[in-house]
DNA sequence: CAGTATCCTAATCGATACTG
DNA sequence: CAGTATCGATTAGGATACTG
């Protein structure tokens, strides 16, 4: 797939996983699941700024990677998503660790960007 | 910045980071950069398939948003990259984790992606 | 409700050629 | 060497309307 990168197999391997958080919403909907199962339409309401499109195509593509489980509930006909186990250790790992991250770092990078901004509009 | 996100603060946090990381090369120059201080053709060079022109937006990426830093030496008027502190604690961190994490579970993603690839064609 | 189909805009990426 | 400019192909994502 993706075996032309290179050298250290970790820097390659990184973007086998890049890859699958490459999509704007496909993290986002794996944190989301974390909690347990959901529904569709409780996802499209709890993630705002997600477009019906594009909730349909993350989670056709998560569930193609095998990081989500479609569950059809053959009683009441309903469909839920849940994390499968690999998404789960995905979502509960690396991922976690980056939300993190992300929260800790998160005023260093806006600081950056912005002081960024301004140089760059002052030249 | 995506404040228009979600409830639990890592759900959204989560975007900051792979927003970061939402370019294709941006994790992989990362990674490369971990060991140390390196030159645009070297980079250019040991990272097979990317062109000139994205490793270069790449690398103004990454220095605008403060994870690496771009080093100008005034005796022989080299220019070199390396991490920055926020850089090196991001990809000797969270993405270093993704990394082992693509290494351990690369066999199963590959696996689903054959089934559903395997499914949809016999539909 | 779940999911698909269409149309449209913007952004990425690659290739190539060019400047300091 | 580092870095920019331009063109073209591809794709992601949003809006909207429609089917089972």
């Amino acid at each position: 797939m993706n075996d032309d990168c290179q050298p250290f197999v970790t820097d390659c391997a990184v973007r086998l996983a890049t890859d699958l958080l490459a999509h704007t919403w496909d993290p986002v909907v794996l944190m989301a699941l974390r909690t347990g199962r959901r529904r569709r339409i409780d996802l499209l309401a709890s993630l705002t700024g997600v477009s019906d499109k594009v909730l349909s195509e993350t989670l056709r593509r998560l569930v193609s990677n095998g990081l989500v489980t479609r569950i059809t509930t053959t009683t009441d006909r309903t469909v839920a998503y849940e994390l499968s186990e690999l998404g789960g250790s995905l979502a509960n790992g690396p991922l976690a660790a980056l939300g993190h991250w992300a929260v800790e770092h998160a005023d260093q990078v806006l600081l950056a960007q912005q002081q960024d901004g301004a140089s760059a509009s002052a030249r």
